[in-house]
DNA sequence: AATGAATGAGGATTCATTCAT
DNA sequence: AATGAATGAATCCTCATTCAT
């Protein structure tokens, strides 16, 4: 086949994770899902465990590998906040369930050492841009990881919606969202 | 007793439930936690699922009346904004378990017809207030349901920093951070 | 009931892992044979292997006590001997799987600290008659545990073959036993 | 190679079989001490229990053929016992496994026909030596089988010992251990 | 009303066996 | 011939729920 069964299982996992959460979604069903019997799920990842955590730091790589493509080197805040912003965006349309995944999990009690300071280590570049802003001017003095849970938190919520149907998404829309977050931790 | 026995359940549930959730928790877990047996809970409840349900409504109902509580009936809207927001804080401060138990509860797949038209109930009072800032043109005209993505996430998001000690919350930070919600949905 | 469930599963369990070893039994197997639910097994042992050794160590010390039970404080060696040997028939007829359980059991990589421990103390008390006779010159003059294990290896093979049904006991047979196996480690 | 590799899996399977039983030992596990794949193995066995049954066979063969080559045909019964003890002393020490197998897996519940008369032909072979002994008036006039348990559980048992490092082998205690058997059954 | 021992269905995981390469 | 990835039946174990006390 084209796809491996390792990639099979990290997608079906993802999206029962990110619909069910992780004690929610037993190991059969992610079977099923991937189309590979149970047993095989244990010749890829130690045990369930094993799986969400290697899951979440593929996953939040991921992620932070969206954010960092073409990071403009430029010195202009507003611009690497719109990048920030749209790359968060392009992940999310792209893969919705890693982005729901991603924020249900962070802070649970069966991610280990590595899943957090993976996490961590994402989250450090985010605060990074804030701060560099937060010295020129451009933001809000609020300490730099309440900016993040501002843009951060309504993004994600943002997407719940979509992914729920209860919001439709059209270009204007995001660049309205986009500027509402900008808006928010800007200084005013 | 001083409580009753339904409240401690309730209690020992709604911590549990947001730490751990729903099917990460099991009904042991919540009867010892609630110094109880857990037949116990049975009495109280028809099942798991009834708790989750019932403890669902419960708290969402007192979120809601929360927010309801003394709010201004004057027409403005800076004003009733800054009112909702501060019982939010409110509600947070009181009961954190169940500000994040409702954030990550809200639609699981084991909540019923009526937790979840209990929970459109409050989100509807919240789009009402949109609705009518809207009108005046004091909000950004993005889709009600969005605008309230964008406050009711940053909100959540921040007290989830708060509850894991990432962030230490001041009266100014408070203060901050509403101001920072209300510029993000303003008309600007 | 008359006699607890602990006891039930414990006298299950016995007879299975005597009869087919402790990886040849299954929990089910030994619920089906005590009478209870499988789930039932873990409320009085944390695990299968917690249940082997609360076994192995209750069934050596009884077969411990059943040999020190009216042990003769005479200077009588020979009197001794036969005080254990007949001690040893008696264990092995009131249950034969112990003995055979704790024969094909000994040493088995599932054993704890705690369960070598008791057998060993076991042993050393066995060891310490064998010490005393040697000191008056009334038994051979090899190693103690050497000459333990011809006796006691003598008594548990002669066991297996009565449970196999391939002897018949007798007391005329039991009486010849003991006197070859006095006669093996006497000196002669 | 030098070795084929059937003789690799057998060697494999005996060692872990002797050290953690049938049930215990898994086939993964004599593949990787076998150092072949898993699925080798059912090109030369049909199924574990095939594999057991035959390596039961086979070991159970080469012990009777050690014990019968050289067997003195003379009458003297001192003789042909010695014979038999060290060919059985010579046998343990080239495959102590083998003989723990033996002792461990005779009598099993998934021992096939084939295999119980391979070993029933074993016994016989040492009964028909008691036998003519006790017609001579060498031995005593317990059961034959008796005899044997005496003398072959108390052989077992040391060897047993001598494995788990807790006596140390020497000729002199060999040759202790041959005459207590000896005493063990002869007339006395 | 309250308990917690008992249960068995269902979960995570292992492993004998197969089969495409 | 040899492999080892894949499988699913069978393990061990958990837990929602019941019920006798």
């Amino acid at each position: 086949m084209s796809t491996n069964k390792q990639e099979e299982i990290y997608k079906a996992a993802l999206k029962l994770f990110a619909e069910r959460d992780y004690d929610g979604t037993t190991v059969p069903m992610i079977a099923e899902a991937a189309k590979v019997g149970a047993g095989t799920i244990y010749r890829y990842f130690e045990s369930k465990e094993s799986l969400v955590n290697s899951l979440f730091q593929k996953v939040v790589m991921e992620f932070s590998e969206t954010i960092k493509t073409d990071f403009p080197n430029s010195n202009e805040i507003r611009e690497q906040f719109r990048h920030v912003f749209y790359q968060m965006v392009r992940f999310a349309k792209s893969n919705i369930y890693a982005l729901l995944f991603i924020d249900s999990h962070a802070e649970s009690y069966y991610l280990n050492e590595k899943s957090r300071s993976v996490f961590d280590g994402f989250m450090n570049f985010l605060v990074a841009i804030i701060e560099k802003g937060k010295e020129r001017g451009v933001f809000s003095s609020l300490p730099s990881n309440a900016l993040i849970c501002i843009v951060y938190g309504a993004f994600v919520s943002f997407f719940k919606e979509i992914q729920h149907g209860k919001i439709i998404e059209t270009p204007e829309l995001i660049q309205g969202i986009e500027r509402s977050c900008w808006n928010a931790i800007r200084i005013d």
